[in-house]
DNA sequence: ATTAGTGGGACATTTTTAGTCCATAGAAAA
DNA sequence: TTTTCTATGGACTAAAAATGTCCCACTAAT
């Protein structure tokens, strides 16, 4: 496959993937424009003059424009490259450039866009993961202190988490306390499993998920909530899922004033413990030993990660008042119906 | 095809395919040597130590490589990489340093290897035909006269003739008079399909290849023929085939004189008439208004086109007086039994 | 202890690239 | 026909990046 070619290609000389992408779109604006100028081609190409200048000289020196006094076009064998590239790059290109777009709308730091749907096909977690530990890898630095949250998701993520220097130093901590959801997906045993792939540390923390008010100071007042608390005023990454309001609701098994809490908020996504409504409100918080929204915004390296068109609104309603260093790994399936909602709001 | 795909990409961003294939070679070089240090992987792969440390680090970025104390080595994802790449990389970058290797050995400037070999598939001439036909439009520059001969290789270029800037002001040429050969084949012919190809122009002349040598004197005087030889001093291109020294006499319909001096020197290229052995001497050439093989020097762009391991031998005889400048199209089939062949008498 | 490797830091120098302005030449509009 | 607009290509400076070359600290094997 081409597709999987361009992606070794892409981990190979990643500095020449804009390059390419720039000649590209390029070529694919001076088929369209007729005979094109550089000014004017800059400006239709977000290109600085000089910029503009260097693609349609490579263009030109390649055989694939002409370029005379009116303006470029397009030669025959321009337009025969075009034909050949224009569906695997069309795809590739297309999911980057939805991923900036959605970025900047968001007002993130970073989105990533993996092709396929989970919510069609499962083996695309793997790829979300896979991309989202190449992530955690590269932008880590040296950071000591990783909050994980439970989920398929995030679960995804240690398979593909290679040992890399001083991998070893990194302690895994769950981003929240809790018990309940199905033992694989749960916080601590996924950090248990990103320790065990790096080598590394982590501890573990169980906290009932409901408790009266009163067990609650109680269990806040430990010596391990109170270790947990303290390790969370420290960390310097959290990678973390994002939920559907009413699943989560309905796999926690929430009370009924729970549930009419969330559905008069009108809450739509979870992040640790936390519902959000579409404009990123807190509607309702669960009530446990964990990571707080206020925190998040010092923690350096913020990694989410959901897939799946049926989690777009989700993910919206969380990313709106999420902080700005945020990196979302995501889906296209995702990302294509995240961008019909946007534009549908605007 | 990938193949197509990597072609594609080469005319994109060909800058890139150096430092491609720079990195990919290191990458496997790394995995073999298991592990190996900077400045020694330097020395087996002639880089410089500043170069290898790009390398190394752009590969550790890239997640290929482990950088530890005791030197590089390949990561699993790297190993992954390497088999994924291997047969497409493999090929191409192959043909590209056997190309430079026959170059080298030759003493000429360039060779370029196509994929396949003609002897075998008879659609490989048109790829031979298409890169001679880029070689001939990116390298012309401002040169005027353009001398062309016949043969089946050079007649695959004007197919792939894009027009290109003052095209028009070129003058084609058959490099050497004569008829005799398959009409479609001849050089006048040939001219006219480049002239047309280009909106050019050209000039004929016919010669009758054998004639008595009073005949030939007679002829050499008439204005026609000592206009053509006027534009042989002035030529500023050569676009030549190379024959196979029996063949060509064969087609030629040679006198028995000819065969036994042909027998005798032990011929086996043939170009532009002329005839050599393997040491590159001229062992024989026929009498005719054409390019002289001292004009040759002179001539600053020479493109031979030949192909098919059936070849390799009349290339190689050609190659050895063939003057510095020459860059040789040809295809894999010929280029390996080339290589071959010289290492056999090394 | 010595030697031959390793990676990584540092720095001057060269090379490449980017930004900017201008001259000039066609094409289109007036 | 003249004017205006937009085109390319040349030229130049400032800035950024790549390169060659050291040195240093460290490690493992001799």
């Amino acid at each position: 496959m081409n597709s999987d070619f361009l992606e070794a290609q892409r981990k190979l000389v990643p500095e020449m993937m804009d390059l390419m992408q720039q000649r590209y779109s390029a070529l694919k604006l001076i088929e369209m424009s007729g005979p094109i100028g550089r000014r004017q081609l800059g400006q239709v190409a977000r290109l600085s003059e000089r910029e503009a200048r260097n693609v349609l000289e490579a263009l030109r020196d390649a055989g694939l424009i002409r370029i005379e006094k009116e303006g470029a076009t397009v030669t025959e064998e321009g337009r025969q490259m075009l034909s050949s590239l224009r569906t695997s790059m069309d795809d590739w290109s297309g999911r980057n450039t939805l991923g900036r777009y959605l970025g900047q709308t968001i007002g993130i730091r970073k989105v990533i866009v993996v092709p396929g749907d989970s919510d069609a096909n499962a083996s695309v977690k793997a790829v979300i993961g896979k991309e989202a530990a190449e992530q955690f890898i590269s932008l880590i630095g040296d950071g000591r202190i990783v909050a994980v949250t439970g989920g398929s998701s995030v679960a995804a993520i240690p398979p593909h988490i290679a040992k890399f220097p001083e991998a070893e130093r990194l302690k895994f901590i769950a981003a929240r306390g809790g018990v309940g959801e199905d033992i694989g997906l749960q916080a601590n045993v996924i950090s248990a499993l990103f320790a065990q792939a790096c080598g590394a540390t982590y501890s573990t923390f169980y906290y009932p998920e409901t408790l009266s008010e009163e067990a609650h100071e109680v269990f806040r007042k430990e010596p391990a909530a109170l270790e947990m608390m303290a390790l969370y005023e420290k960390t310097d990454c959290v990678l973390h899922g994002i939920g559907d309001a009413k699943k989560m609701a309905a796999i926690r098994n929430s009370s009924k004033e729970e549930l009419e809490l969330l559905e008069q908020g009108k809450a739509l996504g979870e992040a640790f413990g936390y519902y959000f409504d579409e404009n990123g409100n807190v509607v309702y918080r669960l009530r446990t030993v964990g990571i707080q929204t206020e925190q998040l915004e010092d923690v350096p390296l913020l990694i989410a990660v959901a897939g799946g068109a049926s989690k777009a609104a989700a993910i919206l309603a969380y990313m709106a008042s999420a902080p700005r260093q945020t990196i979302l790994v995501t889906d296209e399936g995702a990302a294509l119906e995240m961008q019909q909602i946007v534009r549908k709001n605007t």
